[in-house]
DNA sequence: TTGGAATGTCAACAAAGCTGACTTAATATG
DNA sequence: CATATTAAGTCAGCTTTGTTGACATTCCAA
């Protein structure tokens, strides 16, 4: 059958695996958001907020300049976001020691504490669908988003951690 | 050292592990999502449209109402972005033929040619993906993906196609 | 025949993205 | 030193895509 293929095992490169893939993506990524979703509904932030105090959490005193190239998005965007989480006193933001013109950004008490919640209900998840496929899977499962990225992002990715202040 | 996590390899499931997943989900989403969001960007169409054009590619005849189990979206939403697709002449609305108050939707030919375009873009990322990591990690990307759905909708999506008039 | 379901529409609003223009402060460079 | 560049922040305005709530229409089914 898979010699239909070309002679190797192709047939998960067919459309409809691959449709099937996507479909996958689409509707796990909504099961991966809906518990944090489901928090953040009950207070005044968003996904936006969610994804900024993350980042911040796994790299304490990263310039605002990191985040927005690991987000994506606009100053404005982030700046909108990230005015709010100083104004609630989630944020810490540092006037840099060495370079006066960058704020080195860290989570306040408050903010750890939202950021544990947030990624706890989202760990939880992960952590039973790890569980239900297996360290295997994972493995797999690790392989192919990897390769789903873009590049210049996978490198950034796996590259330097940018946590000094 | 797996023997610290209780005897087993459950070394994947710790925290930084888990941490791990979950960006590499959320960097995966986003080149997932890159191709068909550059070609939409250059028409009046967004991500939402993407959504409803290929749900009705793969079941032709769905109806409003399956279409918003499937997206999550209320009806509102939905309607906003069905309008400007029927309007433009990518989209087909048909009066159901045993209930006359439910509309079938259907892809009209030039609704078929933007469908393909999209999701041409979108397989060839899926493929190249799926050929970087091989089959073995597709079977375990798969199966993590599906263990992160929320289990109504897991039943759904390997339920019974809504397809028929 | 009447109640409820499916669909659609109007209005108003919010979150979160975008562009463009501009300021301020500080650093880097010629 | 003078100038250019960079980092950050702000203002204004716009777009997409989601949300509620209210209401009309159509039509099936008890």
């Amino acid at each position: 059958m898979a010699e239909f293929q070309g002679g190797e095992n192709l047939l998960f490169l067919t459309d409809e695996q691959l449709r099937q893939g996507i479909e996958a993506m689409f509707f796990a990524y909504r099961g991966f958001t809906a518990d944090p979703d489901r928090i953040l509904a009950t207070m005044a932030y968003g996904r936006a907020h969610h994804r900024a105090v993350h980042f911040i959490s796994r790299s304490p005193g990263t310039t605002v300049n990191n985040l927005l190239n690991i987000l994506g998005v606009t100053k404005q965007s982030l700046n909108r976001v990230l005015r709010t989480l100083v104004e609630d006193g989630l944020v810490d933001s540092r006037v840099g020691k060495a370079d006066k013109r960058e704020r080195h950004l860290f989570l306040t008490d408050a903010g750890e504490a939202l950021e544990r919640k947030l990624s706890d209900a989202q760990r939880a998840r992960m952590r039973a669908a790890y569980r239900a496929a297996g360290p295997e899977a994972v493995a797999g499962f690790r392989q192919v988003l990897e390769a789903m990225m873009e590049p210049e992002l996978r490198r950034r990715y796996y590259g330097i951690r940018e946590n000094e202040v």
